[in-house]
DNA sequence: AATGAATGAGAATTCATTCAT
DNA sequence: GATGAATGAATTCTCATTCAT
């Protein structure tokens, strides 16, 4: 139900699983630098050390390359924040560790994540509905330790949906405006930056009546 | 300074604009269903009824088409924004109502939004550069009115980059990821919701404690 | 039979020529610099201070200003050589003065000589033919004034073509090969050199001995 | 240093070498018949029997093409006249079959012959250099030849570098005006009436003195 | 299993030529 | 007569994919 469904003509399981981790750590590198279009599978496969011939012996096109590329990131996600909160009871503690987790990991693959949002888009349907899938797992870790906090009323009640992208575009954003943050602050300040933004509301008390009035006057429009 | 770089065989000024936007609207749509490099500059000119040869009397390379549809966009986020809040005056109203105003935008070209993330970076530098720059003027607008809420005391001291860039993210989120957000939210409900979020913060008093004893152990690591 | 086989849309004869001249003038240069397939019709309009349309109403194809710059240079001979011998009686002098006048009009053309040898070809086969013509006219000058020294005992019977293209071919050489004399002699010493060789002959009378024993060896093989 | 600064996709050697053999012969028959820009790739291709892309294994661009072309005259040359001297020891038998030789290759490789004038200037600067150089080497040969006659004594000391190219002339015409000799004389009427006319000199005792005369005149002036 | 030479479809770009104004 | 915008055929070059070895 995602890279195994990706045949391969050689049948020794571990020789695949090697030789595409090969080939995927080459592409990652040159799809992140260059794009996918303007990266030739000759490239990938000189820089994999193998002959262009022999990544066709474990893919079936280009484009099956660049979707394991995109499901190994979204694997790193999907290994990475778990293991933060593994052995984390509060569910506030594993909220703030999973953020944070999150944006690290996001950070140690910027390149492939900003690949992810360039590129899910140049996969035919069914292996971008693959991609998509195995996105909405990480996010399901996100909102269910959100629906932990709520149920112990460590949260407001409030669309879990728009609160878990928040978080995800947190993690996202950084890579995503690197060119933009980089110069600015580091990743420790816009981690805590970012969580403090949404954990703690911007408003001061004087700005929170302006802001209640403001969104009557909305209301009325 | 930007678009007006781009340097047309025609003279006649207003030919170049009147030609220039035809392409741009055929563009939009084919980079946005198709991405870039599946567009075919023929596609471009039988879409926007013209032949290809005439597409390049108005624009030196096929990225010309993509840069001059990029900044398109971007250059609706400039005038809209703007016109959003023109005759607001107290600084909370003109917040809520540019991020409204940002979200309502990147809904009406929400493709093109998309097309954006995807596509800057097959730009070639230089091109990546102006519309960067471009990118930058419409959140100077954002940033600008958050630190009018600052200085009137609306809202807390924090680093303005980031709540900048949630503010973005919110909008831009809401075309990078309308493939999840669409079925379970409409584009009002994402808005308020959004909003509420950021402004309000999410915590319960308990969840406050809990936040900030959490902090305090982070801290402490 | 020439250039006046070139038809025109436009009627005044005298404007016809004033246009073409034009034409020519810019196109020379450029035929020449770069080459008849590098340079665009609208490299010579722009040259030429015309619109791309005009020349299209001196001449039916891109080829025909070609033509029409081939037939100047050459014309430019079939001038030069004439004024240069026209007051003088003597044979000898008149070929002499013949071949610097020669050798004079191809360095002042130097780059349209050149043109000739390289483009020629690439005239359709009728065109290349007027060419041609034009050049055994030229050509016939000098056959002439040769037979005139022969006929007067003052050169040997001997081939007449050969001996006249010899002459040509010294001309025409400083153009072809500039790039290898100019660096070692100038124009006068070219020419002077140059007739020397053809006129004394290059052989010492030990020379002339083993040439004549060589080439009655040649004859035996 | 010529035409093994032409890069390959190809690692093995010997089938680069026999490629371009094969793309090379088909080019040099086509450029010659049509000259460099009327003639496709596909059209090289085509006449060589493989597939477009195949060219483009063995040569970067189409300019190399023609490069590989005009080099393998040049080498023929620089083959050529050397093996027709090898065993020569009198320094006049070995100018004669120098020269013979010269003319002969030339008429072997007539068509190449002017492809080299009509083409050379459609190189790039740098790949016009390495023929020019190449043609140099040729000439050098003569030039060798040339002096040793005169330290023996055979040639009047006169400037070789114009000698050299007296001789190279008569090789390279009887290929570029081929058009005008064909009808007129044979090779071998055109080879030994060639070399009598420079070697001889073709004045008569009268045409010598009224040629001295005439150049003293020309001194005066 | 692996190689890498060969293929050929496809895309960007150029430019001679036309024609409405 | 002159202009210059528009056309579209033609060409170079690239690269995913195949296949004989």
């Amino acid at each position: 139900m995602d890279k195994n469904e990706i045949i391969s003509d050689v049948e020794d399981v571990e020789l695949v699983e090697r030789r595409r981790a090969q080939i995927v750590a080459a592409a990652t590198l040159l799809f992140s630098r260059n794009g996918f279009y303007k990266t030739t599978i000759k490239d990938i496969a000189k820089a994999a050390g193998v002959s262009a011939g022999l990544v066709y012996l474990y893919v079936r096109e280009k484009e099956d390359v660049l979707l394991l590329t995109l499901l190994q990131v979204l694997n790193a996600y999907a290994v990475e924040i778990p293991k933060a909160i593994k052995d984390v009871e509060q569910p506030m503690d594993r909220l703030l560790r999973a953020i944070d987790a999150y944006c690290r990991v996001v950070d140690s693959h910027a390149e492939a994540t900003v690949l992810a949002y360039r590129s899910t888009k140049s996969l035919a349907p069914k292996r971008r509905l693959i991609v998509q899938q195995r996105e909405l797992e990480t996010n399901s870790i996100i909102s269910g330790i959100i629906i932990e906090c709520m149920d112990q009323g460590l949260i407001k009640r409030m669309n879990v949906d728009i609160l878990t992208y928040q978080v995800v575009l947190i993690a996202h954003g950084w890579a995503l405006k690197g060119w933009y943050f980089k110069s600015r602050l580091d990743l420790n300040e816009y981690i805590s930056g970012s969580i403090e933004n949404v954990f703690s509301g911007i408003l001061t008390p004087d700005g929170r009546e302006s802001y209640e009035s403001s969104i009557l006057a909305e209301g009325k429009q």
